[in-house]
DNA sequence: CTCCACTGGTAAATCGATTAACTAGATGAT
DNA sequence: ATCATCTAGTTAATCGATTTACCAGTGGAG
């Protein structure tokens, strides 16, 4: 491996003037700049990062947390984040968790020794003190955490998810349904209550009795939506409007449904959250509550950009909180066109 | 931030019996590691893992380079290569190329600089020579990339492709389709120019006419196919099966299908290529060639860490092909049951 | 009683960069 | 002529670990 000190060698100047060249911090003649370029090519030399980041103590790299890459939502956000890093020359560590607790953890503690200069905390399943813990260690933004408790600690970016399935349920009310079931995410999951309750406030405000609403439990994912789709069907009467807590929830309702030779929507409405990229094209076509998955991604690292900078400037940034304005999509799976 | 300094200080020790008493390497009295420990407890202690890459030279870090974690291929392999990475207390560096060879070249250029200890390469763009030129700078993985010239320099991992979608024609020819249109993948990607060419070559062993089969050229994203199925089906005589290059396209040309009203796989029968997770699940279910992604991603990455070993060791490695076992899935979009 | 091997620990060099402090020479103002 | 200032570079300390070479003390063999 060709280091610095060789190359100042070959150019017969010291390590300094090599660093200062390359990095412009202090005026190198013209003359000896282009010598050291080119014995810097001819000797194929690639500063190396590491030894760099020991001595600024900066690394250009974050950290990504989320539960499941392979989760097209997840998968946007992902890209969301990468399109802003990419600007700014930062790489990125990706850490799956699978909704783990204790893999969530040791992601955290493997990025900080990693040194990583922040952390996107998408979807966490720590509670708020485990997350308190890291406030001060390094800044970290969390999304799709809606709870007010997180805010103090750490930026947040989310949707406003009680306002969004209050109008999902708006929109089932508006269509004439009278009884409904939720395939809700797992309890412990924030967001997944806030879309629950969102959807179950709606309803009462609008004089639905409660017994004509079953709610089950389950775990954001497609099978889930599926297990859970039968249970309802075999339910009677049979309830005639399903808000699944995730589209893909809703797609392993949609597929329950079929097995049984309903038709969707007229047998049963079907309605999901998030308008994963598929959810336009199944069929059929899936009415659900628009989040800005890619732009979320980007806002939340362009925010994790500023209090890097900040940080690194001593300057304390406040917690913020950026609530995303997401819109109702109405497709085939609820109403006839 | 405390260092091992300080925490040597602390215990009343030398930075060495820190160090010892950390790593295992040498002895260290049970009653001063208790101590040592002890305070690294209380202080907070965290290594740091650039200043122990600094000096070892070893980074525990493996670069992955993909197209887009947004196609759910992709992104099934990524937690296949993350699988093996997390037993091994490794990390990974995502980068994503959209197919362009220059921000493929950016990617492992970074990625070098960072010192990764390796690189799983997935459906490169770059051409044999572009690969060629990082040959002994570090250990890299080829996947999705079927061509005999590669092998000589970097492992590679993938699917026979062309026995494979000959696999695909025989099926369509059992069902007795006599036209075909075949929505391949880009030109310049080895392993869509296989899938059409074991396509095709199969179609004419079996006195298939030439002038009977549609070819045209996408680009692997489901608008892709969408926008292909419907230049096909403005042809006359309408093709009666359809292969598409990998799912997503095949499901593009599904839903053009069904825009123009036709029933699959009866007015059209429609297959694709990888088996990805949603495949299953569309209406109708995709007729599809399986590939192992996560597996081949586990594939690759012990493969991979077993390259690292042995450059560590300075043994040489030499290239090897694994040749992975697919095979065929029929489903509802060829044949009605 | 000496010598040697072994044990448990320390001092200091090292990894490859950055940068503060310094220097030698040139220029300019008084 | 003298001193301050500027220019273009160098020397050496530093970041926070690991590890080699060394040392002091102990115990056993001869």
């Amino acid at each position: 491996m060709v280091r610095m000190k060789d190359v100042a060698k070959a150019s017969g100047v010291s390590v300094a003037t090599v660093s200062n060249a390359l990095s412009g911090n202090k005026y190198v003649s013209s003359e000896l700049r282009e010598k050291i370029f080119k014995t810097i090519e001819s000797m194929g030399y690639k500063p190396s990062k590491i030894a760099r980041s020991l001595k600024i103590k900066r690394t250009f790299i974050v950290g990504l947390i989320i539960p499941d890459v392979t989760n097209p939502y997840f998968a946007e956000i992902a890209r969301g984040v990468e399109d802003v890093l990419l600007g700014h020359d930062y790489q990125m560590f990706l850490c799956n968790t699978d909704g783990n607790k204790r893999r969530e953890r040791a992601a955290i503690d493997s990025l900080i020794s990693q040194h990583v200069e922040g952390i996107i905390n998408v979807a966490p399943r720590s509670g708020d003190k485990d997350l308190a813990e890291f406030v001060g260690q390094l800044p970290m933004v969390v999304m799709d955490r809606d709870m007010d408790d997180v805010s103090p600690y750490f930026d947040s970016v989310y949707t406003d998810n009680y306002t969004a399935s209050a109008k999902l349920a708006e929109h089932f009310l508006r269509l004439g349904h009278k009884s409904f079931a939720c395939l809700a995410g797992p309890d412990d999951v924030p967001i997944a209550r806030r879309r629950l309750q969102g959807f179950i406030d709606k309803l009462e405000e609008e004089r639905i009795d409660r017994k004509s609403t079953v709610v089950l439990k389950g775990t954001f994912q497609f099978e889930s939506g599926y297990e859970l789709m039968k249970h309802v069907l075999k339910r009677t009467p049979r309830p005639s409007a399903v808000f699944a807590a995730n589209d893909l929830m809703a797609w392993g309702a949609v597929e329950a449904a079929k097995e049984k030779g309903l038709k969707i929507p007229d047998d049963v409405a079907i309605a999901g959250f998030d308008n994963i990229y598929f959810s336009e094209f199944i069929v059929p076509a899936l009415t659900t509550f628009h989040q800005p998955k890619f732009e979320a991604g980007q806002i939340a690292m362009r925010r994790l950009m500023e209090k890097i900078e900040k940080k690194n400037k001593r300057l304390n940034l406040e917690a913020k909180r950026v609530i995303l304005e997401g819109r109702l999509i109405v497709r085939e799976s609820t109403q006839s066109f």
